[in-house]
RNA sequence: GCGGCUGUAGCUCAGCGGAUUAGAGCAUCGGUCUACGGAACCGAGGGUCGGGGGUUCGAAUCCCUCCAGCCGCACCA
């Protein structure tokens, strides 16, 4: 179907295009009307004739009928106001799609989307939490959109820190090792081999020898090591199912796997021209970065001890993405603080023809998770703050507040119901405030009931449901005719309406915080109305009616909250 | 020093392709109610949108500058 914003702005459009081709109707949600358009301004600036003239031209061209009616207010604003038929139509038409007037896309475009990217030998924490989240969030509202998405989960699993682990591995027995990996005791099995590092001198040269046949491709070397990352990963895969994250064993697609192609980004580099030796290094110059004594600031491809840089590894995951994969677009998940990184290695990317113009690539950024001091969040020994246990206190309060509230159901419901809150109440408190910002973590304000919180949204849907629970006569669903008398029914249709374009909002701007605000306002509205109308007792069309905007607004939620990968409860 | 991000009500935050009286949540105060789940609803107070310039008929939104905080700036990722 189309959405009502599509076919609004159709409309419009075509008025527009008559005055001056391809001049934007500006169309967005109003405070005044349901819609208004702010486009005539520019118009009018544009075409150097009084605005409020071409207001009226646009009104006397554009085809509204049985769509809208319009006024001209203020200096040319074009306040629309949806008709009755339009409602019902557009209405009775999302009683039967699943995807609430979104439709998939008609050109399906392959993401790769680099997220979550822990090292492997170390505990997921904090440091990873929102890459892991809003990263699933965009791989869901992808999906959703009808693209393919590829998730890379770029985890470290190359480097130095693997000469003491594989020699952790063998002063421990393999088998002795795997069983503890395996029991997820990441930390201790990697501050072992730390401890061991700083203190003994044979371990540590014994480490440093390890690299070195670890770098050169010894076979049992590798089988070692593989028996580190093979059991990071699959504990990795754990702590995703604790948070409902959609990553796979297969996603994890880590740094070694860009071993054998590193030669050849550097090769391929030499003979396009772009690589220059400085102080013994292979670099890259793209233009327009210096450092702080205002000298060009190089892209380190190749090391002076001949070890590849990351950027090398990053380079060659652009290239791998784009030629093997055939992406059509790039995101990476990535704390704000490697912007600069990742603006050289897209801008070197381009000047080699990895990144073909076509191809959207973006660094999606985002600020820190702050303690209550805010500062970086660490615990109070100063050590990174381990997901398993935020997530583990965040079940443990979400179960004490149910039982607080008596919640009515058996220990094994509850439990899953604690938890579905529990990540509600991380991820929503993660992607509702815009990206960039650094914000405090906060369990007490994530988990609250009330306010702008994920478990307020669930609670919300979860009372829509229970209304259809407790209704003793059928809804005649088919019978539902949208007159919307009550002006709280009008407005929680209108919000109903809205979710393509809010969809959309959030979606092409890489910000899930939009559909959270979306979202957020559609359980206001609910319960407004809820307030006011009756919906149960009430009778005979006026309840078909109720019951279907209650259907709409329970399914919008529901599908909604999907999307940032929040589960919605049936009841709570 | 250069670059990036941030600075909006007491607190936490939306709004920033300029546009009709600056919004929400929490907190505070005052109402509603034998409530289809009160984990609710309605209302009030509270803001020189960090300061100062500029562009514009019109700026929280665009430009310049200053201030404050955070982050980055060659061989760790």
């Amino acid at each position: 179907m189309t959405s009502t914003y599509d076919l609004l702005n159709a409309r419009l459009q075509a008025a527009f295009d008559a005055v001056a081709p391809g001049a934007d109707p500006v169309l967005r949600t109003s405070e005044r009307s349901d819609y208004q358009a702010n486009g005539v301004m520019a118009l009018a600036k544009q075409v150097g004739r009084p605005p409020r003239e071409v207001a009226h031209e646009i009104v006397k061209l554009c085809d509204l009928t049985g769509v809208a009616s319009v006024d001209v207010a203020g200096p040319g604003f074009l306040n629309l106001t949806l008709s009755p038929e339009l409602l019902n139509d557009q209405l009775r038409a999302l009683l039967d799609d699943p995807r609430m007037g979104r439709a998939s896309t008609a050109t399906p475009k392959t993401v790769v989307i680099d997220y979550s990217s822990p090292n492997v030998a170390r505990e997921l924490h904090v440091g990873n939490l929102r890459s892991t989240i809003i990263g699933d969030a965009l791989a869901r509202m992808n999906r959703f959109a009808g693209n393919k998405v590829v998730a890379r989960n770029h985890v470290g699993d190359w480097g130095t820190p693997f000469g003491m682990l594989i020699e952790h591995l063998l002063d421990l027995g393999e088998d002795e090792a795997v069983a503890s990996l395996s029991m997820g005791e990441l930390k201790a099995f990697y501050q072992g081999a730390r401890v061991k590092f700083d203190s003994d001198e044979g371990f540590k040269e014994r480490s440093r020898a390890r690299v070195v046949t670890l770098q050169s491709g010894d076979v049992e070397t590798l089988r070692l090591w593989k028996i580190i990352v093979d059991q990071s990963v699959a504990y990795l895969s754990q702590i995703y199912d604790l948070l409902d994250i959609t990553l796979t064993a297969q996603d994890a697609v880590g740094e070694s796997y860009y071993n054998n192609m590193l030669d050849g980004v550097v090769s391929d580099l030499d003979r396009a021209g772009l690589l220059v030796e400085s102080d013994g290094a292979r670099c890259v110059f793209p233009p327009g970065f210096t450092n702080r004594d205002n000298e060009p600031l190089p892209l380190i491809v190749k090391k002076r001890d001949e070890g590849f840089g990351y950027a090398a590894t990053d380079l060659a995951a652009v290239r791998d993405r784009v030629s093997n994969l055939h992406a059509d677009e790039l995101l990476y998940v990535v704390g704000t603080p490697q912007a600069q990184h990742f603006d050289m290695v897209f801008a070197v990317a381009r000047m080699a023809g990895w990144l073909p113009e076509g191809v959207r690539c973006e660094h999606v950024s985002f600020g820190h998770v702050l303690g209550p001091d805010r500062k970086m969040f660490k615990t109070r020994s100063g050590e990174s703050v381990l997901l398993a246990g935020l997530v583990d206190e965040a079940i443990a309060r979400a179960d004490a507040a149910l039982v607080s509230r008596n919640f009515e159901g058996d220990e094994f419901s509850r439990t899953e119901l604690a938890v579905d809150i529990a990540r509600s109440a991380i991820k929503y408190a993660d992607l509702s405030t815009e990206r960039q910002r650094d914000y405090v973590f906060d369990l007490d304000r994530m988990l609250a009931f009330e306010g702008d919180t994920g478990p307020y949204l669930q609670y919300a849907h979860a009372r829509l449901r229970s209304i259809f629970r407790r209704s003793t006569s059928p809804w005649n669903e088919n019978e539902s005719t949208f007159v919307l008398s009550a002006a709280s029914e009008r407005h929680l249709a209108l919000g109903v309406l809205a979710f393509p374009e809010a969809f959309d909002l959030a979606f092409v701007s890489l910000q899930p915080h939009r559909l959270c605000n979306y979202l957020f306002d559609l359980a206001q509205r609910f319960t407004s109305f809820y307030e006011a109308c009756p919906v149960l007792s009430s009778e005979g069309k006026l309840r078909d009616e109720r019951l279907a905007l209650c259907d709409l607004t329970a399914r919008t939620l529901s599908l909604g909250l999907s999307l940032l990968g929040i589960h919605a409860p049936e009841q709570m």
